[in-house]
DNA sequence: AAATTCTCCTGAAGGC
DNA sequence: TGCCTTCAGGAGAATT
């Protein structure tokens, strides 16, 4: 669930409150994420000091002098910033200490993870072949293009490709492909120039604006109590399968394409 | 080699 | 009311 806009809102709000603090502790609870804790990480980051919090793609990169804390929320993770002392939930699995403040992971379903890379990051494995972020300038139209007409996945495949563009998850692969008028079954060697125009173009606009959105959720991360509250763009197709089209008013259709939940209108979508 | 399917996990939702 | 089944999904791994 965690898509680009919401890691990018996570980075924001954790990183006020950290960055320049030194890590006084990590305590893992639960160490069976998608791929095992490193079980060292509490002397690999005790005493180091928050240089930075980055973000490639999903991935939140907090940066230490030593190394890098590579986290990926998966699909049911969330950061936020507690007190010290703060009794822990079922699922919330790791802490790091900051002192008085506490940067804790919950993740329900366990399918983030936490990664730690020394020299450069660029060249580990999970970074090394990802495309473009989305709202960077590499991410063009001929970008685009050039890298559908040789291949003959689905459009909405060819988006959900880390290799083409990152951070686009299945609920903005819908709204870009509706917004952009191309039915998602649509084979990629089938988009043509103007299409990937309209597609780039689509693709960054729901990203900004949802990012946008979560701008009101920020001071939800230093909260004690509950999950942070993202407040999502309001969704156009993703989750409206049978609803009226909010353009034509024709049935959405429901699908599924790449075992991935799939809707669109079959008359505004060619 | 590219494309598709599988896999991890658990909360939520639906069925009876 | 409550138990059981089904589904959702990020993205790397495995398979076709």
């Amino acid at each position: 669930m965690p898509e680009l806009p919401e890691v990018e809102t996570t980075r924001r709000g954790v990183a006020p409150h950290l960055v320049g603090r030194r890590v006084s502790a990590v305590a893992v609870r639960e160490g069976r994420l998608r791929w095992p804790v490193p079980p060292d990480l509490d002397p690999c980051l005790r005493g180091q000091r928050l240089e930075a919090v980055e973000r490639r793609a999903k991935y939140l990169l907090f940066r230490f002098p030593a190394g890098t804390l590579l986290v990926h929320l998966g699909m049911s993770g969330s950061l936020r910033v507690v007190p010290a002392g703060s009794p822990p939930g079922p699922h919330d699995h790791v802490d790091l200490a900051f002192g008085e403040r506490v940067l804790r992971l919950r993740d329900p379903r366990r399918f983030g993870s936490l990664h730690w890379v020394t020299g450069d990051v660029a060249a580990y494995p999970l970074l090394a072949r990802l495309g473009p972020e989305p709202l960077a300038e590499g991410f063009t139209p001929e970008h685009l293009h050039a890298r559908a007409r040789d291949r003959r996945v689905s459009a909405k495949a060819l988006l959900m490709d880390g290799r083409v563009v990152v951070g686009v998850g299945n609920i903005y692969a819908n709204e870009s492909l509706f917004r952009a008028g191309i039915r998602p079954t649509r084979r990629s060697d089938r988009l043509t120039r103007a299409d990937c125009e309209r597609l780039t173009a689509a693709v960054k606009a729901v990203l900004t604006e949802a990012i946008a959105c979560g701008g009101t959720t920020l001071r939800d991360f230093v909260r004690e109590d509950g999950q942070p509250g993202y407040f999502r763009i309001a969704l156009e197709a993703y989750g409206r399968g049978g609803e009226p089209c909010p353009r034509c008013g024709t049935a959405m259709r429901a699908v599924r394409v790449g075992q991935r939940a799939t809707v669109y209108c079959p008359h505004c979508q060619r």
